[in-house]
DNA sequence: CCTACCGATCGGTAGG
DNA sequence: CCTACCGATCGGTAGG
């Protein structure tokens, strides 16, 4: 058997707090359960991080800048307005589905985290979506998308991806591309036969 | 000053519990915070309540009956699939924002009801997202709708407006059934110009 | 509705 | 990574 080194039981350490998280919820979820599932004593934990909300700081982030890297790469791209939009959307699942637990903690448990933290995750959230608002507006400068409220529309269209991780089963039959491809599909072109 | 009974007492716990489970989620408030925001102690609480679950019952279940009735008195009306579902969205949206911090409480806490109150709710919320499903299948069989996955659709409709009480103010400038026009306009006709 | 209190559990530290 | 332990806090009860 090999050893394990202490950066892998920090990795241990985070990814079973994930699932933890997700499930019961942060404060909910304490230390001795953490330790119980690993393996070892809850005193044993601080030899690996330093606090409980080291771990939920190490996951809302990691997320955050998931989601930050992988829109802007899109935005650099020179496409039209309902292209950027459904790229967005593409990598944004993707982000989502690759780790449907964290994703699930980043959206639900981000209130804990202490005041400084806090103000960071916040200013990360609003630019991330006024950079999809800015798609929107764009799109409807360039005489492809409706008048609207677009702030209104991005949040009701990210709420509708992000509450995915609750019930996405990876063992389901959708992929990253279908799910956006559904959800992009509904809100652009709309449920209704054109006529 | 007007002797408070006690049925006046348990609204205002329930209201004040309902507050705090929303700001700082269930497991993260305690008793002897709520004590403290009412002006008694917290052992005063259990003259009034039987336990702090049974707070997050009475929230969850009130608004679970909230959201069956308003569906319920729809699904009589003799109506085409689309005004149907435009229809569903208003009445959800009322019932969500007539009081949207118990319905934020409703859609984040209802996991820390215990085992059989849980079961007991989840049948009673996959119950309601078939109605809507019902009425999506409907409007395809009627010619309406294009051929959809419908129950993704549903899930993504209904996250997209449950997500509302966390950011809806009730003294920003859209009304219930703006809000619903906006959300059943982008689902049914999408966002864009239709050439 | 309060005082007084219960056993259980919390996040975390000291020291090895 | 463990034993031993800390002060703080938890939901809740007894008895008035």
């Amino acid at each position: 058997m090999i050893t394990k080194t202490k950066v892998n039981r920090k990795q241990q350490i985070i990814e079973k707090a994930t699932q933890l998280f997700q499930k019961q919820g942060y404060a909910a979820t304490s230390m001795r359960d953490l330790a119980g599932y690993i393996g070892i004593e809850a005193a044993s934990l601080y030899s690996h991080i330093k606090s409980k909300e080291e771990i939920l700081q190490t996951i809302c982030f990691q997320m955050a800048n998931d989601f930050f890297q992988s829109l802007e790469k899109i935005e650099l791209e020179k496409l039209s307005a309902d292209e950027k939009l459904k790229k967005a959307v593409i990598s944004h699942v993707k982000v989502l589905t690759k780790d449907s637990a964290a994703s699930a903690v980043f959206f639900s448990e981000w209130r804990h985290l202490s005041e400084s933290y806090l103000k960071d995750f916040l200013a990360m959230r609003n630019n991330y979506e006024n950079k999809f608002i800015q798609i929107l507006i764009d799109g409807h400068k360039e005489g492809i998308f409706k008048k609207m409220d677009a702030k209104f529309t991005v949040l009701a269209l990210l709420s509708s991806i992000n509450w995915m991780p609750s019930w996405y089963k990876p063992e389901g039959k959708l992929s990253p591309e279908e799910i956006a491809e559904n959800v992009t599909d509904v809100f652009i072109n709309g449920l209704k036969i054109r006529s």
